[in-house]
This record gives C-alpha cells, structure tokens and sequence, in this order.
DNA sequence: TTCTAGTTTATAACGATTCTAAAAAAGTGT
DNA sequence: ACACTTTTTTAGAATCGTTATAAACTAGAA
C-alpha cells in the first residue's frame, strides 16, 4: 500500500480505517472539497463499509495538521475542506453552495501593504462570492 | 433617534430592541468585529438591559440582509460580523483568534482571471493568516 | 380604540462537532 | 507466538451555536 508509508513518516499509525480514508481522499484523479458529512457517505458507498463518524472527524483532522488537507475558509454550517493542498482559492457560488478552485495563477499577485508587528503572513486565500 | 429613519426606510420596524441594538453598534468610532454572543453580552453591559437571544439573532441577520453588518468568512465554531460594510479584507491571527481589519488600499488590486459561466463576481474577500 | 401584521420572548429542537470510556488494534520486546 | 504498552476506534452521550415554535406583545394604520 502506498499510503503506508505516507502516514508512518508523519507519525500517524497506518491503521485500516486510516488507509481506507486515505484511498478515498487521494485515489482520485482530481482534487475535490468536502465535508465530514460528504466524507462519511463517500467512504460507506464506495468502500462499502461503515467508518464511525467519530474516526472521520478524528482522521481528517489528523490529516489537516499534518497538512494533507486544507480547511476552506467559508461561512457555512459544516466545515469544509480541500483535498487540494497546494496555494490556491475558491470561487462560491451563493446560489448553488459550491466551490469552485481558483488557481493562485488566475489571481494576478497580490500585494499585503500592512504589516502587523511581531506576525508573520501564513497564508493568503482569496473568496470570490458568485451570484447570478 | 437617529436610527428610526433608517430602519423605517429599510421596511423594518423601529422597534426598541432594534433600536438598542442599533446604539451598541453604530454608535462607535470605530468599527468592530463580533460574534451574536458577543453582542448579547456588549447588550447586557452597555445598555444594562437584557435582549433575549432569538432577537439578537434575528436583528443581526435582519441588519445583515440589509447590507448594515457584512459576516466575515471564517473558520470558527462562532459567526463572526463586522460592522465595517465597506469593501475590505482581514488579517486572522491564529494564535490569538484576533480580526484585524485590512483595507482595500492596503492590498494591490485583485485581479481575476477566471470566468463562471452564467455567474458573476460579487465580493473579492482576501483573509491573511497570522503566525507567530 | 381596535385591528392586523410584524416582533419579541423563553424554551424546545436541531445539527455539527467534541468528549468519554471501553474495546480493539498496532507496535515493541521477549 | 506471546505479553505488554500505547494508540486508535467506536458508539453513544454531551456540548454548543444556531434555528424553530408558539404564545404574548407592540407598532402602525384605520
């Protein structure tokens, strides 16, 4: 299993529940923004197999710190988050509750003129709301 | 009162509560940052006066509706709103879970270069993470 | 004053997330 | 393979922000 070493190397047991996430997270061809909720019925249909909510939760945001994936910054009831880790923003459209991704390079550069003292810039992500 | 004009041209009621919610709001230099609980406590302090929770609830969403509070897009368990309505970004300091206003002229203009079909662009949000 | 629609209120309901404590599994050494 | 320790999983309970409910109240209009 390729993941296997993937999880040892950041210190995390490569536990089945942990590896049967990681195929549903990362098998695929492209990235893709989720909830918990989305998550769990993702992993019941697809692996046919049931995940305690509790694991899911635990999992990604395990997954999160050790930075394979992304919280979207949204106001939403759920937290959403991106399985697309590189520098990047979304578009949302208000209507449809979706996300789109917004590559860093369809976003001319962006220039922070303010300095707070003794912080430094983590990161910057860009919200584009969307209406009809 | 200064905010009856306001909120009659707005179709909603001047009622007392509105009305007190209004003060502890908009009579301030400056702008602020708060959460609903903030609020009901600033309520409770300043004005020495209890204002169930439903209705701060409801007044805010109503003001928000309204354009006179605009929600900050964040990652909290706790809405954040901003009595700042004009366009403008944010610095989020992790550590101490601080908003920091960041203005338009403080940022380089945002250039989009990707396009929605049907849709188009109704807020450009810039949210910069604070580190240490 | 009387009527009606809009508003406030306390409380219940809801739903996402976190906590808990016990059972299971993983890693380590023998 | 076995015993032992630590981490992880699990179901369910608990928490907490927010929304719904239904009754009491209030503003505005006739």
């Amino acid at each position: 299993m390729k993941y296997i070493e993937k999880l040892r190397n950041s210190g995390l047991r490569p536990t089945k529940q942990r590896l049967q996430i990681c195929e549903v997270l990362f098998d695929t061809e492209k990235t893709f923004h989720f909830t918990i909720n989305d998550l769990a019925n993702k992993i019941k249909k697809q692996l046919n197999n049931k995940i305690s909510l509790a694991t899911v939760y635990n999992t990604v945001h395990a997954f999160e710190k050790k930075g394979y994936l992304k919280q979207i910054p949204i106001n939403s009831n759920q937290t959403y988050f991106d399985t697309n880790v590189s520098d990047h923003h979304h578009f949302y459209d208000l209507k449809d509750e979706k996300l789109i991704d917004l590559e860093t390079s369809e976003v001319g550069p962006i220039k922070i003129l303010k300095q707070i003292d003794g912080k430094k810039i983590k990161s910057v992500e860009v919200l584009v709301k969307l209406e009809d």
